[in-house]
DNA sequence: CCGTGTGAATAAATTCACAGCA
DNA sequence: TGCTGTGAATTTATTCACACGG
């Protein structure tokens, strides 16, 4: 139950589970690897392999029993406690992260909204104030933070991971494009929305980009 | 040349292109592929297989020359044409986004910011007023859309991407946590801030999550 | 010699196909 | 009969190791 899991399999049980979740509110107690597959965009196939890797919990013939298999998925990507955000860089995209329901829908909370500017310290965001990131360090001690979501110019990155994975912080969620590094233990993982958008300029097919009229 | 790229290649080409366009700048004229690949957070090796599917362009003993491999990494991307960028959804990210750099930066500008709300509507974002989403077909035809950002809530998204599809733009960018599914080519690519949350959650063990004073 | 180019080896992920249980 | 569980096959991606040119 412990193996590690494959990030593929990862990123697909976190879509299974936004799945189950809202199934369940609307009272459905059952569902098939189709049904979930197709929610999620994947194959009946490969939700087997991944369910599987977490143990059996369907029954053939039947499908899944959502109430169980809810609780396996969460703790399989560690949703067993409730995390503590820190967003260090109140611009648009951190104002924006700061009121995203996402974050409070399960198992995130935000309790510091930083940055650096003085007149941006102060002012309101969505239900929070944004305070000094000169504070961080103190902010991620009283406060218990265990994640950062950094908004920051690609500039300021690298020394806000270094500062934010020496208060302890050791899960740092990264908008910024430039690779950062981190030391052992603190995990980055990158949101590049440059990166997003030129893979989709590719897709459309190199050489394109332009209709005709 | 044009074979068909592995999209984990092209992610890679991305952040290659970032780093080559900054040092351009700064008068660098050549790299090797270790100082690139750190730069990208990946390997020699595999930066090297990756330049090798769009051919070879690297000098052995020397490295690549950046002026030549640029324009060829941009072609690979489908950064030839300028994209014209219309962002549908004019709440928190939305607004975040038709600000973010990123998009001006090279190949993409943003013709269009659309909202279905009254309230929103005629509000100014950035350099630009919102405009009703209830045009969006024609503001696509006439300003030549080839490119949608979809930052609306889940239950709207599917609804908009029909829409933006039947208007003709084959390429979509969507924030919204559910999966949409999009008719015979057009590309929907997801970018899902919950996932990003949850698979960092995992990392830093399963179980884990909380910190203890 | 340095650093690319590249075949071969390895690892990872997906798909197939079907046996087996409710 | 329906749908899961799963070994085997396939495809995809990464890593290794070294020959070769400047």
């Amino acid at each position: 139950m412990s193996k590690h899991l494959p990030e593929a399999t990862l990123r697909r049980i976190s879509l299974y589970l936004r799945s189950l979740s809202e199934w369940e509110q609307e009272g459905v107690q059952t569902v098939s690897s189709t049904r979930l597959a197709e929610a999620a965009g994947t194959t009946p196939a490969t939700l087997r392999k991944d369910l599987n890797l977490l143990g059996s919990h369907g029954r053939r013939g039947v499908g899944y029993k959502i109430e169980t298999l809810r609780p396996v998925l969460e703790t399989a990507l560690g949703l067993t406690q409730p995390w503590r955000v820190a967003i260090v860089g109140a611009g648009h995209l951190g104002r924006a992260l700061s009121g995203y329901a996402g974050f409070t829908t399960r198992g995130f909370e935000v309790v510091a909204v930083l940055d650096a500017s003085p007149e941006v310290v102060g002012t309101q965001t969505g239900e929070r104030l944004v305070e000094d990131a000169a504070a961080l360090e103190d902010i991620v001690k009283e406060r218990g933070v265990t994640l950062a979501v950094l908004t920051v110019p690609g500039p300021a990155a690298q020394a806000l991971v270094d500062r934010v994975a020496a208060a302890g912080v050791a899960s740092i969620l990264s908008f910024a494009p430039v690779a950062v590094s981190a030391p052992p233990g603190v995990h980055v993982n990158r949101v590049d929305l440059s990166t997003e958008l030129q893979l989709l300029a590719h897709q459309a097919g190199p050489g394109l980009g332009e209709r005709r009229a």
